[in-house]
DNA sequence: GCATGCTATTTTGTATACAATTTTGAGTGT
DNA sequence: ACACTCAAAATTGTATACAAAATAGCATGC
């Protein structure tokens, strides 16, 4: 993940802040107030407020006139949504990026699946390297996307995939299905190093739609769960 | 075009600029200061940062550190990438709109329409009634992209007219091809109303694709003219 | 005449002070 | 025990002061 931290205190308070969230440190539904994180990361509030309206903007967070900020908290029906933008988005770039990848893009492609690879054949891994491999399952797309050759079609997707991103922390830690994920990518990869854009891009659909159902599925549990145990109180 | 100015200073001097520079009032790569802006609107500079933060998000504008800030100037290519992604999801949410929309939703989309036939039929009307009808016709998209149901896929549309608006007033003016977008508008909006998802949205994407060439074509002839002009002198 | 270097101005970056508003909690009366 | 009022605390909204950096212009030397 490109840390980017500009020589700005208001950019390093966003990248940190960002980070923050993305990894579910900060947990969603929580507040979060200007002073805090101006005495924890030792600035003034002028950057980080600077910080928080970006990330308001980005969608993570979500503050009301004098009543503070919220970091955003993702229900069923947002991860609907934004898996049925990313089935648009993800899928077209994918077909872009079957047309224009250099070999170089294709090398970067594979070493990429091979990461992953790495990780998930470590006999017995911590959460840390758990943890890695999602992230660079997640980061495939974004290359896939800057591949694409469309600026702001990859800024957008990266958009999508920063606010979806913390789920991953949170949730899906739980899931052991990593192996089909892994399987499509390398299908994906496959295609795009073919130049088969027609097909890529199919896959990429499909692998979306798959995620979406795996992480729907969790997240109505969840809810079935908590559910029950309110019932049974 | 929904004004939403909250009580804050800081979200009407968002408001403010934002029209100013969609509006092409401030035109694109001209470079803004925030003692100007806080000048004119006779407000301290925190809250023009904050606008300009917030703005810098959307990509209406750019700022280096310590430079400034200026209005986010889009080249050809740029625009070829908005359209290839607005012919997506435009395409997409028009579908989940002949899906969705209730009853009142279909009138209000005659309405505008009948609006748009309105302002056209004025006999001599002034540039003032040709913006008017130009931005009635942007917010039909708008209007479609709410009804889709999906609010992320209408925050994101709604980002991508933001950011093609400019040219419509600074440009497409010269154009007076509109009746053929009246009549697509006209086309889709039926469709719509049929509840047919698959012929509303391959009418979007032929909408889309069909303004991406006006837009492109006349920048193209824009730029033509400013490279005879050079060789010339 | 031209390049170079220095200063003066402009402009943003950050911190802090103060105002306005919301929330919270104690206290009182019923 | 409950509701209501009022005040104090917490928190953001705005303004301003100062620091740091970049730009521009001028003077100087060649």
């Amino acid at each position: 993940m490109a840390k980017e931290t500009k020589n700005t205190l208001r950019d390093s308070v966003y990248s940190a802040l960002k980070a923050m969230i993305v990894t579910g440190q900060i947990p969603p539904g929580s507040r979060v107030t200007e002073n805090d994180i101006a005495a924890k990361l030792t600035v003034s509030r002028t950057p980080v407020r600077e910080a928080f309206n970006r990330l308001e903007r980005d969608g993570l967070v979500t503050g009301r006139p004098r009543q503070g900020y919220v970091v955003t908290e993702f229900d069923i029906n947002m991860f609907r949504e934004a898996f049925e933008i990313r089935e648009l988005l993800d899928g077209h770039a994918t077909e872009l990026a079957a047309a224009a990848a250099t070999e170089a893009d294709k090398a970067r492609l594979r070493a990429m699946l091979a990461e992953c690879e790495r990780l998930a054949a470590i006999p017995e891994r911590t959460n840390r390297e758990k943890f890695q491999e999602l992230e660079v399952g997640i980061d495939l797309h974004r290359v896939i996307a800057e591949i694409s050759g469309n600026v702001m079609l990859h800024g957008m997707l990266c958009g999508i995939l920063d606010k979806c991103q913390h789920y991953v922390w949170t949730e899906l830690l739980w899931l052991d299905e990593w192996k089909i994920a892994r399987d499509e990518h390398a299908e994906i990869v496959d295609a795009i190093c073919a130049g088969d854009a027609s097909r890529a891009g199919t896959l990429a659909r499909a692998h979306v739609r798959g995620s979406r159902d795996n992480v729907l599925r969790l997240l109505q549990a969840k809810s079935d769960y908590r559910n029950f145990l309110a019932k049974a109180s």
